[in-house]
Order: C-alpha cells, then sequence, then structure tokens
RNA sequence: GCUCCGGUAGUAUAGACCGGUCAAGUAUUCCGGCCUUUCGAGCCGGAGACCCGGGUUCAAAUCCCGGCCGGAGCACCA
C-alpha cells in the first residue's frame, strides 16, 4: 500500500478499493427505489460509487429498485428528477436498468432454487411464519418437496393465492443466531389490480423483495463493488445464501456509516409527506437537503462532491456541519461571484455638502477587474444627496464619527432625524478614511435600486433593495452581495428573487 | 430483548489491517495579526482530540478483554 495519500489540490484522495485486482474491470452501481427525489443522504452512495468507478476506469451503473407497488410506491415523476440530478452532480451512469423491466428473470432464478430444494412456498399465516421463524422451528411448508413447492409457485404467478397467502422463502439456517436472517422471504403477491406498478401496470403479481432482486441483480450485472449502508448489513448475510445456492462469488462490499446534517431531516418519507401536505414549497423548499434545493440554494455540485469525497466511505456516523459544505461551496464561489451592493432594511442617509453630481464606477469583481463595473449615479440637490444604507450599519451610526461609503467618500454623522440618518460630507479620498480608521459601508442612490426579496435557508424573507446593475446578472448566477453573503439569482422580474447560499 | 457495526479537537477526516518515526497530520470552525475601498477572498500565527478501565508489550490511538455511549437491523420496505 502507498504511504502517501496524494493530494491533489486540497482535495482528498480515496482509499484503494479492495481486490480490484481481482477483478477485470471495476463495476459500482447505484440503486435507488424512485419514491423521492435524491438528497444528501444519497451523495455518498451516489459520488463514492461514481467516484471509484471514474478512479479504475471502470462501469458505473444506475439501477431503479422499484419492486414495491404497494408500500413504498415509486413514480415515473421521481425517476426523471434522479436522472436529472445525477447529471447536475455529474456522476452520469454509464447504464442504466429497470428492476420492473426484469420480473421475469427474478423468477427464472426463482424456479430454479425452488426445483434445487433451496425455496419454498410458505401459507402459512404472516405471524405463524414469523413466531416459528423466531424460536428456529421449521413451519410444515418448508419440509415439502421440491415438486410440490413448485405447484404452489405456479398457483402463485397465476393468481391463486391472494396478498397474504403465500410467500417464497429462501432455506437458511433456522438455528442463526440472528433470526433477521433465518429463512428470508424473496416475492410476495400483491393485489396490483388494486395496486397497480406505475410502469408495468397489473402484468405481474408477484414481485420480489430486495434481496432477491438485488441479489441476482448485482451479479447479473457484474458489480464487483457495492458500496452503500451499513444498515445493508444483514441484507449481505441474507443474500450470500442465495450466492452460494447459486454457486456464485459475492462482491467486495464497503458499508459506510449513516450521515446526518445538522438541524436537516433526511428522511425521504418525510420530505415526501412534508411536500405534499405543503409543509414545504416543493422539491427544492430551502429548508430541505434535496439537491434540488442545494441547487437552488447556489451550492454548486463540486462542492458537494468534495464534501462527500472529504467524507469517504468510512463505518462510523457522521453528523455534518453545513459550514463544511458552505467552506467548499466558498471556496468555488468566491472566485467567479460578481458583487453587488444589496440593502436589507433601508434607511435613508441625507449628505449635505456635496457640490457637485458624481459618477463612480465600482469593479463586478475586487480581485478581476477585467470582468466591468457596475456604475452609480449621485445627483445632488442644492448640495444634499439622499442615500439608502442597510438598516444595521444606521444604527451603529454615532453622531460625529467619520463613516466611508465605499468607493464614494466619507462623511461625517451628525445624528438620526425622524427616520433618516443626517450626515455632512466629510472627503473624498479613501486615504482620509484609512487614516481615521474609518468604517466602510455600503449604500444605494436613490432611485437606482430594485426591489429585492431573498430567500432565506430557514425559508424567511429579507426584504432590501439591489442597485439596478443586478440587471447585469441572470437567473441561476450566483453573486455576492458585499457585506451580507453569497446568493443565487433565482429571477429577475418586476421584484428581484434570491436565495442566500452562505456568508 | 436478540444480532451486527462504530467511538481521534465544535464539525469532518488521516493514522489502526502490518504497535515505535504520533508529546497525533489535514480541512473547516473559533481567536489574534498582516493585507484588502466587503463583516468576502488571500497570507501568517494561535487555540482545540485518541470514550473509560484493565491486560499484552521495552513500547498501544493502533492488539486483547470488559464497561460506557452512539447507530443500524430483527417487514410479505428498499
Amino acid at each position: 500500500m502507498t504511504k502517501e495519500k496524494g493530494k491533489v489540490e486540497g482535495e482528498r484522495a480515496l482509499p484503494p478499493l479492495p481486490n480490484v485486482e481481482k477483478y477485470g474491470r471495476v463495476v459500482t452501481r447505484f440503486a435507488p427505489n424512485p419514491d423521492c427525489v435524491l438528497h444528501l443522504g444519497s451523495a455518498r452512495a451516489i459520488i463514492l460509487s461514481h467516484e471509484y468507478a471514474r478512479m479504475y476506469n471502470g462501469r458505473f451503473i444506475l439501477r431503479f429498485e422499484d419492486t414495491d407497488p404497494r408500500l413504498k410506491k415509486s413514480s415515473l415523476q421521481f425517476m426523471d428528477l434522479i436522472r436529472e440530478d445525477m447529471e447536475w452532480l455529474g456522476c452520469v451512469p454509464d447504464e442504466e436498468y429497470i428492476q420492473s423491466d426484469r420480473i421475469e428473470i427474478y423468477y427464472e432464478y426463482a424456479e430454479r432454487l425452488i426445483k434445487d430444494g433451496y425455496a419454498y412456498i410458505c401459507t402459512c399465516k404472516p405471524e405463524e411464519s414469523r413466531a416459528k421463524i423466531m424460536f428456529g422451528e421449521p413451519c410444515p411448508c418448508r419440509e415439502l418437496p421440491p415438486e410440490e413447492n413448485l405447484r404452489r409457485w405456479e398457483a402463485m404467478l397465476s393468481g391463486l393465492y391472494a396478498e397474504g397467502e403465500a410467500v417464497m422463502r429462501i432455506k437458511t439456517d433456522l438455528k442463526h443466531p440472528n433470526p433477521a436472517i433465518r429463512d428470508w422471504p424473496a416475492f410476495r403477491v400483491i393485489d396490483t389490480k388494486k395496486y397497480p406498478h406505475p410502469r408495468v401496470g397489473s402484468k405481474y403479481r408477484v414481485w420480489p423483495l430486495y434481496n432477491f432482486a438485488c441479489g441476482i441483480d448485482d451479479h447479473l450485472m457484474g458489480i464487483t463493488h457495492i458500496i452503500r449502508g451499513k444498515e445493508h448489513l444483514t441484507n449481505q448475510e441474507r443474500q450470500k445464501y442465495l450466492y452460494r445456492y447459486l454457486g456464485w462469488e459475492y462482491p467486495e462490499a464497503i458499508h459506510y456509516g449513516r450521515l446526518k446534517i445538522e438541524g436537516a431531516s433526511l428522511s425521504k418519507s418525510k420530505i415526501v409527506r412534508g411536500v405534499r401536505e405543503g409543509l414545504y414549497t416543493g422539491w427544492d423548499d430551502p429548508r430541505l437537503a434535496t439537491f434540488l434545493a442545494l441547487k437552488r440554494r447556489g451550492i454548486r455540485p463540486e462542492a458537494i462532491r468534495r464534501l462527500i469525497l472529504d467524507i469517504g466511505p468510512r463505518p462510523a456516523d457522521i453528523t455534518l456541519s453545513w459550514d463544511n459544505l458552505y467552506a467548499h461551496n466558498r471556496k468555488i464561489v468566491d472566485p467567479i461571484a460578481d458583487r453587488f451592493f444589496f440593502i436589507w432594511d433601508p434607511v435613508k442617509l441625507i449628505v449635505d455638502g456635496v457640490e457637485r453630481p458624481i459618477t463612480v464606477n465600482i469593479p463586478l469583481h475586487p480581485d478581476h477587474p477585467e470582468r466591468g463595473k457596475r456604475t452609480f449615479n449621485i445627483r445632488p440637490v442644492n448640495g444634499v444627496a439622499t442615500l439608502l444604507i442597510s438598516g444595521r450599519d444606521a444604527e451603529r451610526l454615532q453622531p460625529g464619527t467619520i463613516v466611508r461609503l465605499m468607493e464614494l467618500f466619507n462623511i461625517t454623522v451628525r445624528g438620526v432625524y425622524g427616520d433618516s440618518v443626517r450626515a455632512s460630507f466629510h472627503s473624498e479620498p479613501y486615504i482620509e478614511a484609512k487614516k481615521v480608521g474609518a468604517q466602510l459601508i455600503h449604500w444605494l442612490p436613490e432611485g437606482e435600486c430594485l426591489e429585492c426579496n431573498v430567500i432565506m435557508p430557514d425559508n424567511s424573507i429579507i426584504n432590501g433593495l439591489v442597485e439596478k446593475s443586478i440587471r447585469m446578472a441572470h437567473p441561476d448566477k450566483i453573486v455576492q452581495f458585499e457585506r451580507f453573503g453569497f446568493a443565487r439569482i433565482d429571477s429577475l422580474g418586476e421584484k428581484i428573487v434570491a436565495y442566500f447560499a452562505h456568508k
């Protein structure tokens, strides 16, 4: 093993995959149930699987596991949204499969296992078989000869059993110390007249369970390295029986720990329910940790990728801090975000002693003057200029202090009169402000600004005004509102709408 | 209750398989300084961690045992 874990530009290299040399080519997969949009919780499986495939010049497969038309119903809409999410993330699969297309394949293997005496059709009441298994005792069905089981299987397929009346189980070890491993269920009956599958309707009424479909597919698709959460550890044990009976070798499996992010729920059912009930504004509600929400807030996919690479595949449970994501994103976004003045909670600033009109040009980016400038015009009336400053700054202006209006001039604060702040022109050069250590604040000329709503991560709205040059931007652009934070321009209509990313 | 998996600074991660070079590295966060016409970025410095108790050993973050804490599974869900 190499001692140097080559670090590229602050990006952590992933630890090597086990036994790569055993396989001709690394093949990984991401296998979601399309019953929700993707979120940060899925990021680890997707990005790690994709990254490892890329690292070893292998293949990355997307497999939709839509085998529950009843409880965890999938939908075509989610399949499309998942594909879009993955493309946005930069994890485009080399191949795509959908399990509801492969039902007949699963049937073939089911039959083979029954014939070989490794599986049986159990027609006991669900509670009864559960109890027997807990005690490690066989039910009468388990002892039936393969021919009888085959007959029952045919009956299952032809619709002779209703929901709950028959289930196919894989024989394992009834004395296994972990009851979860004992004779696990592989197929059940679903009344698809009542619960039609979104893709294949009521074509099938016998549906494979997770361990069967997943186990068969991982082998058939040549998956060499399975990367998934450690909640699947017992599933691995279950599936190993399947592999033994079929004479297959189980792939390498990496089980990473549970990922949480402070303050956000990564539960798919809660997200789906919340959106359906109108608790959230949609899949991209800023309070959610869905990729759609992160995207809308101006989090770049590359930041998510770096975060996940940072975290790696270790099995310890972790709770991420948003700061961690923001730090990555800031590094990506800071060099490209144009700067604008945004005044929240605006307060009038009336400055006297301004003898002539002034036009100032301020670079769109302090480090990249070549990118252009924005222009402001101040037209004093009888030596009095009316500007706007943020309420938070206004509160802190003590009478008598000198303050620099960024890129404009220095003022001496007189005091607050009514709802406006009064001040007098002090001097123009920046050096004067520097000499006295004056505070720098940003401003807008009255009449040269547009209304702007910034949607915050908690879905609250900050009302304010933004300079008219914001029209130079376009929707989806990430900008920095100086002394406020980074935000993504959402729309440039009558009223400007932006989503706050982070400081 | 049963089965399994974890526990390094506020957060995340390296080191653990193959004990010493780890009085523990890195990123972020926080604090201070420099720089800068942003409370942004950059640069420099600082603070901050091996869950606890035993054992093995010349030597333990690393191996073993016990405890504590956290998580997952025990569905005719995935």
